[in-house]
DNA sequence: AAGTGGTCTAGACCACCGT
DNA sequence: CGGTGGTCTAGACCACTTC
């Protein structure tokens, strides 16, 4: 059950997806949406502070909400966390795949301990997926799951998304994240794999992932062909 | 004069980057800071929903609000928005320089005026600038300003921080931004300025900067290092 | 059970925009 | 000056964690 708030930012968000407020490029008033939604001013206030958050609108003091341009056909949304599967609206339509390139438990060592903060020597999941978008080489992810959190995984899970059965089977709720992004040269194997050249430059994403409660359940390393993939971010000035 | 909300977040900020909080790595209660600081709960809710927006901190109900680490040496917050010159407490201790490559007024065509949201043939700053920390070349940026908005720049003020300007002479202020990040091949020009080899990929951020009002004062493409430059980036799921 | 964060309301008043 | 967003409060009650 959502408290109201997030569900009113939810039906608003479905309305801007749906383009019902294209006309004009303005949500209705504070007071509309209260009569609407039948909730209190505050209550307005904290959904649409959600959607400012998210990008989707931008509060004009004596003037009104106004649409935010936050998506651009092609781009791939870094702020989202849901995981490939549930973030990619835009290629969603395209069928991903999953190739298990590795699938072992093994222990944390200290580098990896120190990053998802558990004890060396802990048991962890370690995944290698190359993941194809109708087919096309798209990213390589190699990940590390805490198996104190994740207990359990087996190949047709990791086939499919990780992230529905985290959230879904196994009833988490994801925090937030932490992200470096750079260039890198490709090694060799990973060339290969996504369809480029060795030393040849392209973009990384790591990601360091944390429940509600604070305990990092996921640790990786993505490598994104360059030639297909940009990334678009929102930002507020706060 | 600072709403409450954000002065109390301003000060709990400083706390946290004076390391006040780093025992127990929490803070303190919201009962603890409504008396600390004279205010109702709400107030001190609006601050903190201020410090989880920023990366500082995150809250787990029932447990209290726990110190997250945002930051990390070397890497470049890319969430903040407020000029190279103010966003890096980092290497603010470095000497950042800025060598003008290009400063002139043109007349925006279709694809700016697109960008910027403003007529066709309107005319804009065109800003090119090396930007070189303690002497070495950091970024290559290429701005576009418009000159409705920002009436004025000289030599003088792009040299320094052309946002310092902006928000301070002009008295302006900067609402959101969207960003997009990619990895491109350099040209021959920007390969010599810049020290690496032309043909090699490195690192992009395309910037589209609004102010409050939701108008578009500047658009620009930086390319950086990528030996040197690496990003970070704090997300939250909502 | 006690402690701590999360949601919600009604109402008051302020600040800014546009006419 | 009317319309619209922004801030703030006191108080009630709920939900989760910790012991």
């Amino acid at each position: 059950m959502l408290p109201k708030y997030k569900e009113v930012a939810y039906e608003i968000e479905k309305d801007i997806i749906n383009r019902k407020y294209d006309e004009g490029n303005k949500l209705p008033t504070v007071e509309e949406l209260m009569k609407e939604f039948q909730v209190s001013k505050n209550t307005i206030r904290s959904a649409i502070d959600l959607l400012v958050e998210k990008g989707y609108v931008y509060q004009v003091q004596g003037s009104g909400i106004f649409l935010r341009q936050n998506h651009i056909e092609g781009y791939i949304n870094i702020s989202n966390m849901k995981g490939l599967t549930k973030d990619l609206p835009d290629i969603a339509r395209k069928e991903l795949k999953n190739k298990i390139i590795k699938f072992e438990v093994v222990k944390a060592d200290e580098d990896l301990a120190n990053k998802m903060k558990c004890d060396i020597g802990a048991e962890v999941y370690n995944v290698k997926r190359l993941r194809l978008l109708d087919g096309k080489p798209f990213s390589i992810e190699d990940s590390y799951f805490n198996k104190n959190i994740v207990v359990y995984l087996n190949n047709e899970i990791i086939e499919n998304s990780i992230y529905s059965y985290i959230t879904e089977a196994l009833n988490y709720s994801i925090g937030f994240a932490n992200k470096k992004i750079y260039c890198e040269k490709l090694s060799n194997e990973d060339a290969k794999l996504i369809g480029l050249s060795q030393g040849e430059n392209t973009i990384i994403v790591e990601n360091t992932v944390f429940l509600t409660n604070g305990l990092v359940f996921d640790v990786s390393k993505s490598i994104y062909n360059y030639l297909d993939t940009k990334f678009i971010m929102t930002t507020n000035n706060i």
